[in-house]
DNA sequence: TTGAAAGCGCTAACAC
DNA sequence: GTGTTAGCGCTTTCAA
């Protein structure tokens, strides 16, 4: 079948081999040795070539250039890391790409750090710490120039020996003092829509949360929800604020949504912490028995691009999802380029408040 | 605005520094040397210790490893792929992370891969040949051991440059001679489709494209659909075939339908070439006042989670997604280490119908 | 304008 | 068991 493998008649097996060294010729790839010899001159004129550096006759930059297309010559980045201390590879961590807020991050993260010149090493948690902290390791192996945390399990460890380590890192959506930050505001984003229910008449506001979310995000949403009722004398009534856990256990949002409403003094308008949850919600409520809006409002938090869909339409507060990319790796950059004593850039984006169907004025007038 | 911003006073620019050299002082991570001068032993031992490779004393090991705890130790990646000639490093070159279906595949190629012991390099080329050719391109500079290719701009200089370099590569969903392939089955999938609608007794049958699509998977499903409807003995109707390109043109949409559905003879059902476009023409239809499925049947192609969503309750026919995932890294494995002489492998995996609610008998009885 | 030489941090073959 | 040595492919002084 493969007539390019060494036949070996002892009866031992051979050992495992790895690839390029495999059956077949291994594929020899042309070192810049090989180019520097086919154009008869040093390797580090080639260099020089390659990278439009020092001061090479027209003439001999014509022939290496034509020896390196003749043998297809491509440099070794391994290599050039090696010496230059650094890989031009930036590591980004997330915790769901399912989710599609977090999906169109990764992409625009991406088409921004390759037009900065740099490659991305993109990472998926699953929430999961230790895996997290594997991932991580793995990235600085690689040697990494700098990390993008779109997901932070909250396991403070791992970002201190980060911030330790000094390795340039930038939290997005997502927060922690004394590291480089990019986040919405959540607080004006909360208000934004508990300003907008109210405005329809709500009083009795609940709020949901899907286990799956970041921590450090959770959390704030949380709290913000909770101040702005405060502050506007309204009613915060922990029973009323519900969270399910799919990948635990299947049913826990039927339950807690079952146990929400089914109780007297339900809520008529719920915040959700992000549009994931918001649909989700919306289908558990639809399921039992619940309109929307009718006799539930649901505002949901990203401004992911189903909720647009008629069919869905979900009102909610929109993240500046553009600015949020670019300025993330802006300061990502700035921060490679500063070292890790320059001070520390904490930025929080305004977001602005989608109205669409998923809402409107509460069921009893 | 922005306090931290340094301010320049100077006129010139100052010159570009790179990370670690930058302000503050450079951050010497500690190499193989430093553990072996703590620990009092060479270098190769330390590297045995690391390995698990050769024998070393107990007592030696006990001492390696607590140097390396000690100086927070990581062993350097490039240096090792340079002299091991493998990366251990994947890449992944999709076409759009933010349609689900490709998100989720990512997700879960990463997920195997780095159970492998592998690390994943992300790339999305937004359908762009010239993106896809970069982005391979540095890759390749990497050294990456492997390519999975979830995408193809259909420029097969590309892809046979990458089979004359002799790099193992997969496509996943979709399709190329001479390659290693993983797809599902689109000629089962669309019968599939077909005789779903068929049997709720339609015969006047339509396609869908969205422009965004990858090209050799489009041009299978159109050509499936088409002999699918052949094989029965239905009409085959070109302007039944409607396309759109909302980056192109943001109206295109619209425009396709109204002219498709506003004529005497329009389909009463469309298949769509994946879920994505599903989606899109239910909405499009809806918002010309075609009632799904009332007055037209929608089946889509993928099995995305939204798809699942009462609201969106589409029918159609689901890829199996976990095994394509698994399946494919499997071969791509093996291509590593089997090197490019074994024979290709192509693997057509059987799709299932899912049939929800946006297909029902036809509007006239 | 060019080349020689010294590494970058690691592995792997081989000597002790 | 452990150390010595010779690179892997590149960049980067420094001389010529």
């Amino acid at each position: 079948m493969n007539p390019d493998r060494r036949s070996l008649r002892s009866g031992a097996m051979p050992p495992v081999r790895h690839a390029g060294h495999a059956a077949g010729r291994a594929v020899r790839r042309p070192t810049i040795n090989d180019v520097a010899a086919l154009s008869g001159v040093s390797k580090s004129t080639v260099s020089n070539v390659m990278r439009g550096t020092g001061s090479v006759s027209a003439a001999t930059h014509a022939r290496v250039l034509e020896s390196i297309k003749a043998l297809g010559y491509r440099p070794n980045a391994a290599a050039r890391n090696l010496v230059q201390q650094r890989t031009n590879l930036i590591g980004v961590v997330v915790g769901d790409l399912a989710n599609a807020f977090n999906a169109e991050l990764v992409k625009r993260l991406e088409q921004h750090a390759c037009t900065h010149g740099y490659t991305t090493l993109v990472c998926n948690t699953g929430g999961h710490a230790e895996r997290e902290a594997a991932r991580i390791e793995a990235l600085l192996e690689q040697r990494v120039d700098g990390i993008a945390l779109l997901e932070f399990t909250g396991d403070r460890a791992v970002l201190s020996q980060l911030l330790a380590e000094r390795v340039p890192v930038i939290m997005i959506s997502c927060w922690a003092d004394y590291a480089d930050c990019v986040a919405v505001d959540d607080y004006a984003g909360i208000a934004l829509a508990i300003d907008h229910l109210v405005g329809l008449g709500h009083s009795r506001i609940g709020h949901a949360i899907d286990g799956l979310m970041e921590p450090t995000t959770r959390r704030t949403r949380m709290d913000a929800f909770e101040r702005a009722l405060l502050r506007r004398g309204l009613e915060v009534r922990p029973e009323w604020s519900i969270t399910w856990d799919d990948a635990v256990e299947p049913t826990s949002g039927e339950r807690a949504v079952q146990t929400l409403f089914h109780s007297d003094h339900a809520p008529s308008a719920m915040v959700a912490a992000n549009d994931f949850t918001a649909i989700r919600l919306m289908e558990l409520a639809e399921a039992s028995g619940l309109g929307v809006p009718e006799q539930l409002s649901v505002v949901g938090f990203d401004g992911i691009a189903i909720g647009e869909l008629s069919r869905i339409a979900l009102t909610t507060v929109a993240q500046p999802r553009e600015e949020l990319a670019s300025l993330s790796l802006e300061v990502l950059l700035s921060r490679m380029e500063q070292g890790p004593n320059a001070p520390s850039r904490q930025h929080r984006l305004q977001p602005s408040l989608i109205v669409r169907g998923s809402t409107g004025p509460p069921p009893s007038g």
